[in-house]
DNA sequence: TATGAATGAGTGTTCATTCAT
DNA sequence: CATGAATGAACACTCATTCAT
């Protein structure tokens, strides 16, 4: 169903494979954080992975292969924990609820969205759709919640507004990361989500006298 | 009052600096826009600008200081737009047609809103600062459009919501750019603000049954 | 008689020494010939040779061990295939015979050939001088051959003027598989057999007018 | 007419590239001597030079490219001096003082035309066939001194053995740089140039008894 | 004996920056 | 002021070799 995008490894025991890459993962996103995917370097993340230059390349193909392991494995675990979402219910309750759990997963995983967010462009033209991909199916999970509250009769809305809609919701989540520099000092991310939920459901209009 | 980072030149004829680093800038963005900072060279900055890496260096430090003046140079260009705004009149309708105004610079502006928005992060932790203040100077245009429709009695809104309007609004007009590849294959511009003012004013609330 | 200078090998068996040695260089003169010694990497070897680079390295010490191996087993096989030479007869004809003898040899093992012919020279001054006593052997056959006829009374000829024929000889044979690019265009083995001796025989006076 | 593949430089001034080049060519063949292509460095062929490593490659594009630039070098030299020869006279004492004065020459450039010869198969597959024609270009002036005994009427002899000749001389030139561990403790190159001129005129049947 | 994961010194190449002209 | 040749630190990536299992 999902197909990957394969990085080769010359290693065969795929067991050890994955643990590697795990480990070599982990020591990117914190490496990319710090200071981008350009300016670490792959000794860097071979040390931070806990092993030598060498070891890293028996893992992966080219340094690139790292962001693209690195962009995948992020969605994945946003993903994942996106499946604890209730997509069926079909009410504008659920929907909230929804907006709400997938605004906490991003504040949780703030630095990886991060870290994804920017260097994500630095992919080749190759790896890119595979994650642009994954970012509709993101999207797509919100249209679904939204379409369900229609088919529910809770709403009546056209494809364009739900696709915008489900966009912004998306936006809306990556931004608590990506302006925290801004947002951070106005609202906890509990308020954040009071006040997006606010302006997304009430809407301009409501504030008017 | 804006205050500059200043850059500096060897060339002490200030007229003859202005020339030469319009040039720069000029084929720098065209650079970026293709290949992003990191891997465009200074070399090539330097033909794109039509003189000789010797001279480019002749006007700037580093090749950091290039980018700081091409986000700085973007960011004067989105400004000096922005001035034909109508900020004072305090209507809704003022507000909405402030905002159609600002996603159409936005549109015609998206190679260079898409570069800064994508290197902008590159920039040394000396020179973010003076890019984060202005773009919360362009943030502020919003907020100060919706607080004149509060003076004006049109809206009652607290600050936290004032806040976070605005921002939706200023990424909203980003979002236009940064994630066309999404957005461009189903709707135009003139759809784009229609659908996007709608969510914006009308809340999700609004298509209730 | 033929001392050899011995590769180490960690393994005691004698015979799975030779066994393993054999598919090593089996699978290294198809890779030499392919792309050259230097090109080459041990674990393309030991792939195919059919085992793992571990077991590789438990029978040789250096990758320069594999090109002696090489070269040496195509000496053998060259010099043994030349002991079907009647070295004895002492006739200029079977002069003439044994050089196309060794001609069509050097025509059937040409990419072996040119495989050492090539690569000989990357051998350390620890193992060349090995190499260059077979082939002095080699050229040393064409010597006897030549000396039988003057022993035999066909000949007179000084031992500067032999030394150099038998030179002479070994080079055209093996010319015609590193110069096959220009000459097979122009003539078949036979041809060559046929030119070669003629000039060899004849020499340009016996063409004068 | 010659036309050369090019090798590219970032330099402008031809001038300086042809300095350079000349500096890094003869630092390049006294390396290669010594060590072969792949064991020498780029960064000990750019001190060999007297430069940089980033000197050298303002000069250079690959490390390959100095290859061709060693090859393409000698093969001008060592024809450059071959104009020196007589082709025209036509009589059968002139091809000899020709093959004395190849021969000459192949002795004084032993060492540039042993790097060649050893070397030019790690050429690219873009650039051998530049080398394989000059190399052509070379047989075929020991084509033409033969053509010319024939036309003035010294000398009957078909294509296929004039051609077959011919190389049999360029060979036997580069034997003396190739084979010289083998003819050298036998023979000085005047002593090498009469016997080989012996053999080639008079042939084996001169010696018959 | 056989395996293959781990190692890290070494390689070709790039590119921001300088400075003599 | 303008030029562009020179520099060398830095980088991605390779591969012969080792050694624990």
């Amino acid at each position: 169903m999902n197909k990957k995008r394969a990085v080769h490894a010359s290693v065969k025991d795929e067991r050890l494979v994955n643990i590697r890459r795990t480990q070599m993962i982990r020591g990117a996103v914190a490496l990319f954080k710090e200071k981008g995917f350009h300016r670490t370097t792959t000794r860097e993340i071979a040390q931070a992975a806990g092993f030598s230059i060498g070891t890293l390349y028996e893992y992966i193909r080219t340094k690139e292969d790292i962001l693209y392991l690195v962009c995948d494995s992020i969605y994945d675990q946003v993903r994942e924990r996106l499946q604890g979402m209730d997509l069926e219910k079909g009410t504008l309750e659920s929907l909230k609820l929804g907006i709400a759990y997938y605004f906490n997963i991003m504040n949780e995983m703030q630095d990886e969205v991060l870290v994804m967010y920017q260097e994500a462009k630095s992919l080749s033209k190759d790896a890119l759709p595979y994650v642009l991909k994954k970012e509709m199916e993101m999207v797509g999970m919100f249209e679904t919640l939204i379409r369900r509250c229609i088919e529910n009769g809770e709403l009546i809305m056209d494809d364009q507004h739900i696709d915008l809609l489900a966009h912004n919701i998306f936006v809306q989540g990556q931004m608590w990361g990506f302006r925290r520099w801004a947002l951070k000092k106005n609202y906890s991310i509990e308020e954040y989500i009071v006040l997006q939920t606010n302006l997304l459901f009430k809407g301009i209009a409501e504030f008017e006298i």
